[in-house]
DNA sequence: CAGTATCCAGGAAGATACTG
DNA sequence: CAGTATCTTCCTGGATACTG
């Protein structure tokens, strides 16, 4: 819970670029995962979805607020953000769909190369 | 396999677009589907896929292609497209994504009333 | 039939600067 | 700290017309 978020979490080893499935927009997925185990704070949550600007976070967050998924809330002196149950609940879609990824990664990437390969030839 | 594709398999009721979660593009996860019971040619896929534009298919397509996840035959004046074992695989995760969906949506349609009742107010 | 070519409008998103 | 405001550029995607 009170753990500090790995900065590394969404390392670009992991390219989430080339996942072929989405949650919401393109950092819905990654704001859902810092909050799988507990509630983060806007600066909490810019450390491991990194290149993301304030104004990128702030739209994605209003978007994951207005669909019930995420909550905020103003306590004195600082806003937290937190998964509601519906929010939750897409935790395991979410995880179905990361280990599609694990699965399949090898294949996604060879397909690309081959696409590519032949392409350039 | 043979049966046309109902027109109406993605009809409005089902409104895609509030959807949280994507696979591909806008238009990719309903080309799967429509390939799930075997190959289709182009202007089949544009039947149930209403307000497609040939040229916002044949991208969502190319993508899909590029991926590995759709394969394009041309045999002798026509062209076929079929999901490659990739392709096949993705229909669990989205599967699971259709079922998230169907539990859900009630919860996801009154999120956003409540939403947008307090904007309104 | 299965696309391609061209034009255009709207939204997404980065950079930067500013605020209660 | 938690954003908002502005500007600009890129990209998506629709409309339309055309082609082998």
């Amino acid at each position: 819970m009170r753990a500090p978020l790995d900065p590394d979490m969404f390392d670009p080893l992991c390219p989430s670029e080339l996942m072929p499935m989405r949650i919401g927009d393109k950092w819905a997925g990654m704001v859902i995962r810092c909050l799988e185990h507990g509630p983060r704070r806007f600066s909490e949550l810019r450390v491991p979805i990194r290149g993301v600007t304030a104004k990128a976070l702030t739209k994605s967050l209003r978007g994951l607020e207005r669909d019930g998924l995420v909550s905020r809330t103003a306590h004195t002196g600082r806003v937290e953000y937190d998964l509601t149950p519906l929010g939750r609940s897409l935790l395991h879609p979410l995880a179905v769909m990361c280990a599609w990824a694990q699965d399949h990664w090898e294949e996604l990437i060879d397909a690309r190369e081959a696409q590519t390969a032949a392409a350039t030839a």
